[in-house]
DNA sequence: TACAAAAGTTAGCCTACTCTAACAAATAAT
DNA sequence: ATTATTTGTTAGAGTAGGCTAACTTTTGTA
């Protein structure tokens, strides 16, 4: 099925709110949100997109993918973290410029290049954020989802992955010295406001809670 | 200035014919017949065009790339030419397949990226069909103009380039045993059609006038 | 010169999105 | 349970692009 660059578009941001971070209901306005559009816009998309089977819904309903919505998707976020890694692996690219340009390259078409891509760059297992590189049959299991707000005080751990590609995070993760698989202590988790004060590489810094949710980790 | 990928594709298209190729007058009805779209899209897209001063021309009148214009479809071409390159080198694709993706990846926005292409390929000259690449100022000289059909019987000439991108005329030259760099030597032109006998690398080949025109060469 | 053919333009409509404003349904709160 | 708020949907209109059919201008030929 051959998909409009804004139909991928639904269906990528989709999966991400319904799949990748299925926390709380995924509903019209949080997609339109996700999507920078009005949530009349939404609607309008999700009614094609039923029409071509790949989402389902009832009126008012809560919004699911179908198992083809779903493929379609991973493939996009196989080819999307593909070019993030040939960015920064070969492009200089920094880490948090990679998100930008890989968002325009997903949406090339030609399994060809995407194939011969992932056997230039070796076939790699996770992008440049950490995060899991889905193979061409879609499959990738991303087991491990502690975050760095779950682990103990006195713990040590290494930094496995990033959730979230925006510029300011990335940029702010790098300032403090962290990357991936940096190996991190948390000396102390504060109290009153869950910030953590974190050591590594003979550093000692302190962030809030919620930028701690934001980082995986692995218990060394 | 920010285009849609539209726009440039009419700029594109628009250089392709007045300036690369520029035999016989370029109009709405050509220009269409090369976009594949009608003629009244074209007026319209004209229209577009002259108010943002990317083409300049008066009702009825001869249609002309404005200096800005030309800039932004010599930066398009330098684009395609540096993907058209890359897929060739290192994607392992052939040279009759490099075009079609090429066409999706020269409307990818980011300065950063085809400037890092560019060194990545070590600065190329030319692309996989013998194509000058334009350099980051636009400059790109082909001064070598002389096409296959203008050798004289008994003279030998090397192939630089060819003309044509489709995958139907250079399925064919590969077909028949040639490349870039090809030594040929013109054994004989008829006179009734105007075929050339040509002969290189041990073999003999029998090509019409319509084909060596399509062949640029330089002289030995 | 006159008129036919070719080339270019306009009008009006279609698709794929976008939006705001108004309204309906579901959920939460008194 | 009734109301208020949030969430979702519809209506109507806009933009970028496409089309056909009809019309005008230019060009080429008898």
């Amino acid at each position: 099925m051959k998909l409009t660059k804004n139909e991928e578009d639904y269906l990528k941001t989709l999966f991400h709110l319904t799949i990748e971070n299925a926390q709380e209901k995924t509903g019209t306005n949080k997609l339109a949100e996700h999507l920078s559009v009005s949530p009349a816009s939404v609607n309008a998309m999700l009614k094609k997109l039923k029409v071509k089977e790949l989402v389902d819904y009832k009126k008012y309903g809560k919004l699911q993918l179908t198992e083809q919505g779903k493929d379609i998707a991973i493939q996009l976020l196989r080819k999307h973290r593909l070019w993030e890694t040939f960015l920064y692996q070969h492009m200089n690219f920094k880490w948090e410029e990679v998100h930008e340009v890989a968002e325009q390259l997903e949406h090339i078409q030609s399994e060809k290049l995407i194939e011969e891509l992932d056997k230039f760059l070796g076939y790699p297992q996770r992008d440049p954020h950490g995060a899991i590189i889905p193979n061409t049959k879609g499959e990738y299991l991303d087991v491990n989802k502690m975050t760095l707000a779950e682990v103990q005080e006195g713990k040590k751990c290494r930094l496995i992955s990033v959730k979230d590609e925006s510029r300011v995070f990335l940029k702010f993760v790098s300032k403090i010295g962290l990357s991936l698989n940096s190996e991190i202590l948390v000396k102390e988790v504060q109290e009153f406001d869950s910030s953590l004060i974190i050591a590594f590489a003979e550093k000692e810094e302190t962030v809030t809670h919620k930028f701690a949710t934001h980082v995986f980790v692995e218990e060394l």
